[in-house]
DNA sequence: GGGGATCGGAATGGATTCATTAAACTATAA
DNA sequence: TTATAGTTTAATGAATCCATTCCGATCCCC
């Protein structure tokens, strides 16, 4: 806990908040683990407060359910709700990308054009870290345009709560054609101000991500059933 | 503080937070105006830990910002941010009406159709709160029906920060008409299961709720200019 | 007389303490 | 041996306490 007065004040309930949120959405903490106050706290070392007041955001996020008197703990992820999750952020980004295709400046376009060279060039590393970091460079370009604060927040919030599905479907490389060429044409796409065009390739690019994300369910589940 | 053991233990943080949020959404509590901690407790009856968790709480809905080492205060309402609100409303009402339409049962179907009439019965009484009620009943309805708990919250979410401004809204007795018409096409659009036209009307209902709202804003100021 | 510095009050940030409750374990009886 | 009841333990809920910081007012010096 040395680390974190960087160069800004961060309230420690924020430090603990955005520990937690990143142990979770990376799977560190697992889907049913009990978040007990005073073990986090001994582990951060930290009091109880800033503890509890990072689990009630935690709790409004969705990503721990609270049972009365007994505590908090990693929300489940049913593939119900992964579905319901995607569902919502298909309709999102395609607002996104469509409001993106009105409001975006010609810098903006060129960063895009950028974004998606680098990560044609990060699939050639087979680096699955870069490639999922370009992969996030392009798409906060497209939201950022949008300049709508809400929207920036909740595609944030949505596609953070698929991280740790995503980084499995970035390593199958046979997905990796198709997703340079999805980008390209978003941009594209956007360069035209072709809403419709950009709609559906975005309501594609998150319908492949979904078959990828179930595929990759039952083969989790596979395993289990198999190490049993 | 006497009446919420009613029948269901519900930890006091969620009360106050129930509460504080019913005072921000109704305007009992105005935008800019202070949430002392110290004074809230007071105010309620509880103490300051039971606030500062359901501020928590708050903050991450956007109802209150935290300024640091100097305590929280009821977000500001701004025009852009309205817009945004609407703007997400709108793409995610229009999902909502789609699944709608491929989802809804014939009983919810029923009983889409009696809200339908209750709302139009409601109008005619010009009783606000209760119209209100019958337009909240009859969306509930159709977001429930999609059954995708995520939709469901974020929907909830957005329009509840729209409630002061609603009720102005509703207020205005020459768009009742208008409502009661939407209204139907909706029910009619989901019974043909007819998505498109579902959508469409969603779109024009929520645009016409932002002009109402804008004409409402504008008033206001013109309002505060005038006691100046 | 004006500007700056210092002191005081007040409010938040965080820790500790106390009470309540629920779950688990053990012991006893059938 | 099993089931039930009682006890114990551990974890959360809530309140109080201490430290830090910030804003404002007053006072002193220029």
């Amino acid at each position: 806990m040395s680390m974190i007065m960087d160069d800004e004040y961060l309230p420690l309930r924020d430090v603990v908040f955005n520990t937690l949120r990143q142990e979770i959405l990376t799977g560190k903490l697992k889907p049913g683990e009990r978040l007990m106050e005073i073990h986090l706290a001994n582990k951060l070392g930290v009091s109880r407060t800033p503890i509890r007041e990072a689990i009630r955001k935690l709790e409004l996020e969705g990503l721990v359910i609270m049972i009365p008197r007994r505590g908090a703990e990693v929300a489940q992820i049913s593939w119900k709700s992964l579905k319901d999750v995607l569902e919502v952020r298909s309709a999102l980004d395609a607002l996104a990308i469509e409001l993106a295709c009105e409001r975006m400046g010609q810098e903006e376009l060129e960063l895009l054009y950028k974004a998606c060279e680098r990560f044609e060039e990060a699939t050639e590393t087979r680096d699955t870290r870069k490639i999922a970091e370009a992969d996030v460079a392009f798409h906060d370009i497209i939201v950022m345009s949008t300049g709508n604060k809400r929207l920036i927040q909740l595609v944030n919030n949505l596609s953070e709560q698929m991280y740790r599905y995503r980084f499995e479907y970035i390593k199958d490389e046979s997905q990796h054609d198709m997703l340079v060429q999805e980008h390209k044409e978003m941009y594209r796409s956007i360069q035209c101000k072709d809403k419709k065009a950009a709609a559906s390739v975005v309501k594609k690019h998150i319908d492949n991500q979904e078959e990828a994300i179930i595929r990759q369910l039952q083969l989790e589940k596979g395993e289990k059933k198999h190490r049993k």
